[in-house]
DNA sequence: GTAGAGTTGTCAAAACCATAACAGAATGCG
DNA sequence: CGCATTCTGTTATGGTTTTGACAACTCTAC
């Protein structure tokens, strides 16, 4: 099977789109469309069509010349891509507010990711039902990990224990890790992490901002 | 003024990581440090060191050759850059758990983005005080969007409201947009957008995640 | 004062990614 | 059937971003 490891060596902004390619083919698919041309589904995302194809081209085939895409083979060939042709367990790890919101995000599950274990060290959220799930002492983190098979987990803890508590999560089979505390976690070789920053987002935005409030002045001084 | 127009033509990927360049200098100016080199701020961050000084090229020399970078220095000039010398003020819009959870998250004002709105149609939620800001009725969003001259909102209502509220936004004055919806938004010119998926996030790294289960298998066959 | 190590700013080369172009194939219609 | 249209898979082109290389400059040590 060299094509499995060929299709791992995709462009990071490949990958990034398989995402939105799915989740648009989803939309259709609940709307009953079945057949959607590359330039259609292109077009809905605003991206060129040669891109979606030469995206799709990575993994091979989906159709043929002269025919369109069919929504239902193409759903489940991406969510196999993706790894969630099987639901991936996943734990949330911090269950403040950040925590609480992504346990409550419903989408999880329904993309893919159910819940299946939230651990947090504070006294008075332990217990707390969310979602059908307690809140854990993190006293149980590796035994649930290990009993539930979990191989994902979001981090949600303060800057401070982000590291010493993602030793924890590799040590006990975590392979990913989505990050959210604002610091660069060392793992070791085969375990992968997602640094979600919510900082650069926003200050990449007010970089935007200043640009289009600086254009809009120039404007008004040439007139 | 030339240079203010011509700052503004920089690529996206730069742009990005100004943000963390600034964070790892704030860190740096905490602790006392004066002086950094291209090459241990690069390495603080894991990238090269002459991929920062392109980066800074972009906005002139902020030193001189042969003298490292000055913290005290540096700092200010990434603030003036992203446009956060002066506080910014944020309104958030949708109260719900994610809502919540960035109102609560205190790094916000510290950044630079004091909160002065939050906004909700749920009764329940409308009068909840939320770091000292109470949540209001959407009936107040353009009065106090005017009055405290906020630029900047975060979206964090469903996606079925996402492009109506967008719409009002716009109307009152809101020139950037933080959108936590997984909706494209259909703005005007001289709007900007920054659209966070956390499925995004997730679903890329569970193809990571697949490709190093993958990978480990094969290792495992071929002994 | 001079050599040497270390630094930035700048430009050139390499790697990477997006777009365009086109061959080959299917479909629909007269 | 034959033609026009539409479509994918694939390759070639063009552009952007990253990386490497180096001149010019500063400081220290001796």
């Amino acid at each position: 099977m060299v094509k499995n490891r060929k299709s791992c060596e995709v462009p990071d902004a490949t990958v990034h789109r398989l995402p939105l390619y799915l989740e648009k083919l989803k939309l259709l698919q609940a709307i009953g469309v079945e057949d959607v041309s590359s330039r259609q589904l292109a077009e809905s995302l605003d991206i060129k069509a040669s891109q979606l194809r030469h995206d799709f081209h990575y993994f091979g085939g989906f159709s043929r010349p002269g025919r369109p895409y069919q929504v239902e083979k193409l759903v489940p060939a991406l969510e196999q891509i993706i790894g969630i042709a099987e639901p991936v367990p996943t734990a949330i790890i911090g269950a403040g507010h950040l925590g609480q919101a992504l346990a409550n995000y419903h989408n999880l599950d329904v993309q893919g990711f159910p819940v299946r274990g939230i651990f947090d060290t504070n006294p008075k959220l332990i217990g707390l039902e969310m979602r059908g799930q307690p809140v854990r002492d993190m006293d149980e983190l590796e035994t649930v990990i290990r009993e539930e098979k979990i191989k994902i987990a979001i981090l949600t803890v303060p800057s401070a224990n982000a590291q010493a508590v993602a030793d924890r999560l590799v040590e006990a089979g975590i392979i990913g890790i989505f990050n959210f505390a604002p610091t660069d976690l060392k793992v070791p070789e085969g375990v992968a992490v997602r640094n979600e920053r919510l900082a650069v987002g926003i200050m990449s935005l007010s970089f935007k901002v200043k640009c289009i409030l600086q254009s809009q002045e120039e404007d008004i001084a040439e007139v």
